[in-house]
DNA sequence: ATAGGTTGTCGAAGCGCTTCGACAGGGACT
DNA sequence: AGTCCCTGTCGAAGCGCTTCGACAACCTAT
């Protein structure tokens, strides 16, 4: 292993010279660094990582926690993942993986042991017990999903308000004026994830003021599960014609369903899916959407997190708006029967 | 911030003992590790990982190095990845999470900064460029994944090529003497990833031992690309009646047009998938796979990383053993017409 | 009683880096 | 010619931990 002395030694300068050269925090003659950068290449030198962190208290490392449930919203939250880590990398950060199986002893950990210099938190919940440790610790965080309370603290999502609002204008704009909701999985609602319920506010707040009629279920992902809720809901409400689907896995199957029943999408029955922009292009009908910008997501949460790290950047909401685009799922309503 | 010093100095011992308390490398009166213990809680000390890792060379970290390609084998590669993460915890050591996007220069940078002690990769190629470094570093690895050339290297795999005959001789052995492959898209065959050949290789293998005729066609994922490819596997092979499904996002594609046609599954067609379990739970159909065993794939991944660090461990390849768990998406060939 | 072994604890060195203060040398001013 | 201020470089002090050798204190076997 190749040491900054050695490179010291190699380019006939002090270590702080080099060091200086690698920071950049103080100035250099162009000579000297470019005979030590000369050295660093023919030696092969990396720094060493525990070292740098030891002396700078600074470790280059951003915690990322991710949820454990494997199960639900799978591709929203690699997609976001994966965008965290190479934004990351943008800004010489690396991304440490911490599932929320530790819960809040992992933000102690990481924290305590200054593991990473920073932590973005996914899968917040309403009333989160990694708050108050957030709270009381100096180390920058940011949420991606907003807890009840976001005093103090940094949070990046989608605007799932104005996404239930923009689903229900577009459908009561196209004339229909029973929409269903299929909801996520009932353990989200069970949990208090911010973004189901905030869904759920917009969608409710905005059939009322246009005077449309809402039933909400939430719905498992799978066949058999929406089955059942679709059996429900026309039960219910048999007039319905426009459906808001938030559960990716209960798109394909509710899709199913009513060609089964022989509803024509859009001309019977008019279908708005709440999921990434690839599984509404991939469905069996193209369907007209709110995306779930899980790159922007994760990109903003890095560029927050820096911002702090740095000094500037303050506490904020981030909400991101949703942006609807009308594919082929979507048409005006069927006239009624007089 | 707690330092070891102030710990020792409260349980009024000196640093190397409490040192040796958490570490318990050498031995420790009772009294004396109680008081070091009590004084740890009651500071709430957290050893500094950096000082930590400069002093003993180990990092207690493990990188992972996912691919960058979002779009494909998603829900595999995120168990994987939680699974890496939540066994690694259980030995200690935290996840850094890297994407492919760096290529082997994030080899490079890791093992030469000491980052982390070992590392895991995902989606290796047949020739991966990476293969080199990992071999010219006494730096454990572990990959997920085959390379055409495994001397020297340690891999966990599902054995695709045992998959791939498994496929081929329940179908047969069900009277089905056409089948179709819908592999992967063109571009993870064109990319020489292992396993999509592998699989192929046992495929065929044994459809020829098995005198079956055998039709593979790559397909990307969705709808349209899979109408494509169903419509030029009838033409060229009207008598087909089983199918092979290697891409997750076929299946649901394939079963709906197999609908369409009128087609009866499993009574005028059978499907048989490689997926994980889930996925075939999920599915309109109940379908009869073979298990992509994601979890035991990371959990194994770790165990052997682990035994490496520990100085036991050899190198060698684990292939997990395929299991077909038949469902209702597959039965008896129907009878041809005389 | 003495030599030899254990056992438990301590002090000090050092891991590889950052960073602070010091300072030599060279303009640009008076 | 002297002062002042840059600019570029160096030496040294630590960051918080691990680990090695030393050594008291005690126990056991002679």
């Amino acid at each position: 292993m190749v040491t900054l002395a050695e490179v010291a030694q190699h380019a006939g300068v002090s270590a702080s010279t080099v060091s200086y050269v690698l920071s950049g925090k103080r100035s250099i003659s162009g000579a000297t660094r470019q005979r030590v950068e000369q050295s660093i290449r023919e030696l092969g030198y990396h720094p060493n990582a525990g070292a740098r962190a030891l002396a700078s208290s600074k470790s280059n490392i951003i915690a990322l926690m991710i949820p454990l449930r494997t199960d639900m919203y799978v591709p929203v939250m690699m997609e976001i993942a994966i965008a965290v880590a190479t934004t990351a990398r943008t800004y010489g950060y690396d991304v440490l993986l911490l599932t929320g199986e530790e819960g809040p002893d992992a933000v102690r950990r990481v924290t305590g042991s200054g593991l990473a210099d920073a932590m973005i938190l996914m899968d917040v919940e309403l009333d989160d017990e990694r708050l108050p440790l957030l709270r009381g610790t100096d180390q920058p965080s940011v949420l991606i999903g907003l807890p009840a309370d976001t005093s103090g603290l940094t949070c990046v999502d989608l605007d799932f308000k104005a996404t239930g609002a923009l689903c229900v204008e577009h459908l009561a704009k196209l004339g229909h004026r029973d929409i269903a909701v299929i909801g996520e999985a009932p353990a989200v609602y069970e949990r208090h994830t911010g973004f189901a319920e905030r869904t759920l506010d917009g969608l409710r707040t905005r059939a009322q003021e246009l005077g449309v009629r809402l039933l909400h279920r939430p719905c498992e992902g799978g066949y058999d599960a929406m089955a059942v809720t679709f059996a429900r809901v026309l039960d219910e409400r048999p007039g319905t014609t426009g459906f808001v689907v938030q559960n990716e896995s209960a798109v394909e199957p509710l899709l199913a369903l009513l060609r089964q029943q022989g509803r024509a999408v859009p001309e019977d029955v008019s279908v708005v899916a709440i999921c990434p922009d690839q599984v509404a292009v991939q469905a069996s009908v193209r369907l007209t959407s709110v995306a779930i910008p899980a790159q922007e997501m994760g990109r903003h949460a890095v560029e927050r997190l820096v911002a702090k790290l740095d000094g500037h950047g303050t506490d904020e909401v981030v909400l991101i708006a949703p942006e609807l685009t009308v594919r082929t799922s979507t048409g005006p309503a069927p006239a009624v029967a007089p």
